[in-house]
DNA sequence: CGATAATCGTTATTGATCATATCAAATAGT
DNA sequence: ACTATTTGATATGATCAATAACGATTATCG
């Protein structure tokens, strides 16, 4: 970005252009080597862009693709525990903790003693939960996915999902 | 894997089978929902799994992803100083210092300062960077890739690898 | 039954990753 | 010469991930 808003600045000198080398990428013409191969690192580049997007969507509503999915989870599994929905999504029950009061003193949500179980504390969400879920469900599916299809192509797009979930599945 | 070693604790009792009910993902049956359908959820879980399987295949060489790919960058492009090389991984430069600095503990680099512009420091990979380079290479290939394309396909592989380019790029 | 083990949510703590502000030294721009 | 900027570095904070341990509760089983 640094490199493009000097683009801009040169194209506004009428007098001598082309003077700063064609610009463009700045300190690069570096080598990225055999890393364009590496099925890692393009990996991860792609999913910080992606999230990047998803959180510039829903901005507006203040949730994270971590909390997007923990809503989404409660929602779609009411009756279940903190342990439980934290599992299914790789979170650590120390760590879902704090997620779980952030979401709660929003009033997102909300964790209810268990009557047949009194240690385990089920989740539910509130109205205002559903109501923001549905909000961040429009928001995701006409800004952030409708995206991916502009770039993708929504063969691709399918494709692509098909094959990370073979890779998070049989790896 | 609690889920199945508890299964084999019940096949062992034939007395009352049957009684936990078809066990298998424990904690599951829970539904992901629209989840499945979240490219960056998708994406970040195979991103966490291929890095896992990275580390595990240069683990005798004790060699994290990033580490691997400024070594493979440095010797690529030799007579770049840190920020060069670290703008085009992403890296902040502050936090390369600390990245270096490891690297350089260990011989694998070292920092040269320039004779043009007395501030930089070049970066070059000592004989013994090479030569771990090299079997790093070899095992990200042998092992790491290998898996990729028994899990994928080659073909597969390639056009994954193309469409994380494409979102890296336009995104 | 009662003793022991296991589970649930929680706290505390640590390490890794990522980001910002700032600095001295060196260079560039004018 | 005077000011800008750049480079590597330090300090610091935020976020995320991982482990150990605890009180309360429930399960196991002798």
């Amino acid at each position: 970005m640094t490199a493009s808003r000097t683009a801009e600045l040169n194209a506004s000198k009428p007098g001598k252009a082309r003077e700063v080398v064609e610009d463009h990428e700045e300190a690069s013409q570096i080598k990225m080597g055999e890393l364009s191969e590496l099925l890692g690192y393009s990996l991860k580049r792609a999913q910080l862009r992606i999230f990047d997007d998803f959180i510039r969507c829903v901005a507006s509503l203040n949730l994270t693709p971590a909390q997007f999915s923990v809503l989404l989870l409660i929602d779609r599994n009411p009756g279940r525990n903190q342990t439980e929905i934290a599992n299914t999504l790789g979170i650590l029950r120390p760590n879902f903790v704090a997620m779980l009061d952030s979401l709660e003193s929003r009033e997102l949500c909300v964790r209810v003693r268990s009557a047949n179980d009194r240690r385990s504390h089920i989740l539910m969400l509130t109205d205002n939960g559903r109501t923001i879920l549905a909000r961040a469900k429009k928001l995701v599916a006409t800004k952030h996915e409708a995206r991916l299809n502009e770039v993708l192509g929504p063969a691709n797009r399918t494709a692509l999902l098909e094959m990370l979930a073979t890779l998070a599945r049989d790896f």
